[in-house]
DNA sequence: GCCAACGTTGGC
DNA sequence: GCCAACGTTGGC
């Protein structure tokens, strides 16, 4: 099992409208770091949503449904998507500023790498962010 | 292959 | 809306 967090603006893909249309196709992306942690992501894993820009605060978990495949939006065969469905949402939204204020986080590429938009997280790391979003889950 | 110029992202 | 950080592009 790998932890995982995904940047979005709400404007373009909310949490909110990933939990209405109850799954989706995590497109878009167009930075090999973020492509290469796309395409290491297996089935089943946890990924937690964030909203940046609007908000700026994490709004739960989610769940690797598909792994990689080329993404249908790009004729560049350099592309995946992965499919993601929502888990569970927080309880309490963790914010920058709470993530920031974590000893344990002061590593989360979250913050040393503000611009990349998917990024693996220590297990370590996932749990405190539950714990701060005052959200219990097993991971099924 | 280096690096300056440029574009984009995202926090403030 | 500004601007720092960083990835990408293209000339040499």
């Amino acid at each position: 099992m790998n932890y995982w967090l995904v940047k979005q603006e709400p404007s373009a893909y909310s949490w909110e409208q990933l939990v209405k249309d109850g799954g989706t196709f995590w497109d878009g992306v167009r930075n090999y770091q973020a492509r290469n942690n796309l395409q290491a992501m297996k089935k089943g894993d946890l990924v937690l949503f964030y909203h940046s820009v609007v908000g700026k605060e994490i709004k739960g978990i989610a769940k690797v449904t598909k792994e990689a495949y080329p993404d249908p939006t790009s004729d560049d065969s350099n592309w995946v998507v992965v499919d993601l469905k929502p888990a569970k949402a927080f309880n309490k939204s963790v914010t920058l500023e709470e993530i920031k204020a974590n000893s344990k986080l002061k590593d989360i590429a979250l913050i040393k790498q503000s611009r990349l938009s998917v990024m693996p997280l220590k297990e370590v790391e996932f749990k405190t962010l539950l714990k701060m979003g005052d959200t219990p889950y097993s991971g099924r």
